[in-house]
DNA sequence: GGTCCACAGGAAAGATAGGGTC
DNA sequence: GACCCTATCTTTCCTGTGGACC
């Protein structure tokens, strides 16, 4: 059933994109100028998650980059690089200078000063979810760098401009806003369609289904991708030749449940033992949670260590903190959508 | 109203680990 | 191999806040 699983997958770009023209128009605009050798504007993508920020930032940027001969470019997803350190060596490892930089060894001015020093084709950098830098000052230097121009994807733009000082917001505060909404079901509709025909056999998948799949992903476009995949790959375990409507209702909570799966796989042993708790008990008290935990581990860390542990999963949406001081609980992130 | 306690989170110092240099 | 440098992680100390209790 499956003929070419990449189109399935989320972080797959398409040669054209659906829905959103106009985004994609605003944003070739503001990196208009490279193509005559100029400075583009800097950009902020900003709207929910699944909204298509990030391909088309990628998508736009690869397009300017068949029209220009001359450019570079680099995806940074500040998630999982969020420190300065990090950032910065990405960035310079996009135009081949990290040769001999080493990660314990070579001074974050060093590498800013490497970044400044490159004189090369102009450089197109995305950071994705740059809300979640830990040290923003990163954003300025950029600004200030010859030949680099930003594209800035976030969720919210209150959060991120919180969380910028002065020097930052006003010198970021003329740059191109591209606001992205969720999709509507009949724009998720299409844009399965299209996957499906790209990757999947011929009437594997009837209009029924895929509008079930648009409406339980609830206008993320991520979401529903990864329903289709849970979707294709059990008819495809049990011989089906189409996706039935049961086939799809099954793979609608796994669908969900993969983004946040994926991320869980990524925290180290003692956060693990923090989710893993949270997740058999919900809900609970700091309180008990660090009791709990204590229980479980040979030697465990501080509660201070473990408030940042939790403050870190809260920001990769796996843990919910709600309350303040001796009202605040945690739980697992659940979708109520 | 005063006190106690649980909690969040900032700041600073210490510990750790990887790599370079001699 | 000893020592140095650096980023990152962890701990300690501290302040501020707010609910519970008397």
């Amino acid at each position: 059933m499956i003929l070419d699983a990449r189109v399935l997958q989320p972080e797959f770009i398409p040669q054209e994109v659906e829905h959103r023209n106009q985004e994609v128009n605003v944003l070739s605009n503001a990196l208009k100028p490279i193509m005559d050798g100029n400075p583009g504007e800097t950009s902020f993508l900003l709207g929910p998650s699944g909204a298509g920020k990030t391909c088309i930032a990628q998508f736009t940027v690869e397009r300017l980059r068949e029209n220009v001969l001359d450019i570079n470019s680099q995806y940074v997803n500040c998630w999982q690089d969020y420190t300065r350190f990090r950032v910065l060596y990405r960035l310079l490892d996009g135009v081949g200078r990290t040769v001999d930089i080493h990660r314990r060894s070579t001074p974050k001015d060093e590498l800013l000063s490497r970044l400044q020093d490159y004189d090369g084709p102009h450089y197109v950098v995305i950071l994705d979810e740059v809300d979640q830098l830990e040290d923003k000052s990163v954003l300025y230097d950029l600004y200030r760098t010859r030949g680099v121009t930003m594209v800035l994807v976030a969720n919210r733009e209150e959060e991120l401009f919180s969380a910028l000082d002065e020097r930052l917001t006003s010198r970021l505060h003329s740059s191109v806003r591209i606001k992205f909404e969720k999709y509507h079901l009949d724009e998720l509709v299409s844009i399965l369609s299209a996957r499906a025909r790209w990757g999947l056999t011929e009437g594997a998948i009837g209009d029924q289904q895929l509008a079930l799949i648009a409406d339980a992903a609830a206008g993320d476009a991520r979401v529903a991708i990864g329903i289709l995949r849970n979707a294709a790959r059990l008819a495809d375990q049990r011989g089906a030749e189409r996706i039935s409507n049961e086939i799809v209702r099954e793979a609608v909570p796994d669908g969900r449940a993969e983004i946040r799966r994926k991320t869980a796989e990524k925290l180290r042993e003692h956060q693990r033992v923090l989710y893993d708790i949270l997740i058999e008990n919900g809900e609970m008290s700091p309180g008990d949670l660090y009791e709990a935990y204590r229980e479980c581990v040979e030697e465990p860390k501080t509660k201070r260590t473990v408030r940042n542990y939790l403050q870190k999963m809260e920001h990769y949406r796996l843990v919910v903190a709600e309350g303040e001081k001796r009202a605040r609980t945690y739980r697992p992130y659940e979708d109520t959508s």
